[in-house]
DNA sequence: CAATGTTTTAAACGAATGTTTTAAATGACC
DNA sequence: GGTCATTTAAAACATTCGTTTAAAACATTG
């Protein structure tokens, strides 16, 4: 190989730990031995510690919302070309379901899936500052095309109810095979698909209710 | 004093700064510090840092969820006297309010809701493990009551939606006034009970979805 | 006042962290 | 094959961390 693989090896481990245990409990020696590589390999390859948390989220985040991005253009488009207003649903879609089936690719994708939900209900400033700026005009898109979806609602209290929506849907990808509080029941819905039409039905009616 | 303050001003400046930046972001240093006490003073009192942070939970949250208990045993009884099903908006006012008017007591107080609402949303084990048992019985509570608002609704189906409830409220919990992602809107909703009531509506409305 | 138990202080310990250094190994290219 | 940039390796560096120690200061009680 005329390049090494041992970045992309480093930046696979540093998903998986940084997913699982966050930025700060993950510590550089803990990535590169996960990765079966040297501890300076890592700051060789990287820099730092923290730009090599935005190499994991630049890996595979750009494309993951330039996905998300064609989907909500495309229903604001189709709604305006027939005249009617977009649904709450079929956006809230958009945004969601590509994360999830992201997740179901492969194991490396799943990890990074939980960093995402980490960092989006995460108020470290560490993490924040590198997801942010990459998920910033996603949002504001979506809030736009809510907007559109709902003329009738003032503007701050959309915001205040995708705040909470951004709550719920952080906490989901994170972990979502785990109940952080547990209740005996049955059978909860296991597998993600499932959680996330629970998730975008959720969403979709806090959203839509009377003001 | 036949007592020293210096236990309390560790507990205040914990609960800020634990509150602020999280258990593991926070030193023992920084703590005894912002305390004006001594370092080791912090370990003859509590014996090690995260018996520190169960001071700190024990010392508010048991009150705190007792008032929350009492208002939702109080909505059920009422609903069984009526004949009628308990209102999830009430039972959601009851689960929220108390910690939005608990909030608004004084600073150190204000901190608490932070620190709760981060613990929420949180992943980190050592923080969980401290919160978890001291809510469980309030949420299963929470649950039970829930169900006999919603006697349609499965079980499993709940138990997934109150997940994103506590997702949403965390996060509001953790920091009201500030909104991780911006848009430029006019105003947004700025104290916190108008938080709380669009936050009770939201949740109320996600429960209530239809199947 | 003396004695005793409690609280506070300053200093140090050992472990873990991110990062850097220095040198050895590897591989591409003339 | 030799030269040179790239990549790995081991060790060390400077901090920071939670915790402990040992002594001083304080308060309480006989």
């Amino acid at each position: 190989m005329s390049q090494s693989d041992t970045k992309i090896r480093i930046l696979d481990a540093a998903e998986h730990l940084f997913a699982r245990h966050g930025f700060h409990n993950t510590s550089m020696r803990a990535i590169t031995s996960e990765a079966e590589a040297n501890l300076a390999a890592a700051n060789y390859h990287f820099g730092s510690k923290e730009a090599l948390l935005q190499a994991v989220f630049e890996r595979r985040l750009v494309p993951l919302n330039q996905q998300r991005t064609e989907r909500l253009r495309h229903i604001v488009g189709q709604a305006e070309q027939a005249g009617i207003l977009p649904d709450v649903r079929d956006l809230m879609r958009a945004f969601i379901e590509p994360t999830l089936t992201f997740r179901n690719q492969d194991h490396g994708t799943r990890a990074f899936v939980s960093l995402i939900g980490r960092s989006m209900v995460e108020m470290d400033s560490t993490s924040r500052d590198c997801f942010i700026p990459l998920i910033e005009p996603l949002f504001k898109l979506l809030f736009t095309s809510l907007q559109r979806a709902l003329p009738h609602l003032p503007p701050a209290i959309l915001l205040t109810r995708l705040q909470f929506a951004m709550g719920a849907m952080g906490r989901t990808l994170c972990a979502p095979d785990q109940t952080p509080l547990q209740v005996d029941v049955e059978s909860s819905p296991s597998n993600s698909e499932a959680v996330a039409e629970a998730l975008i039905g959720f969403v979709s009616a806090g959203l839509e209710a009377p003001c």
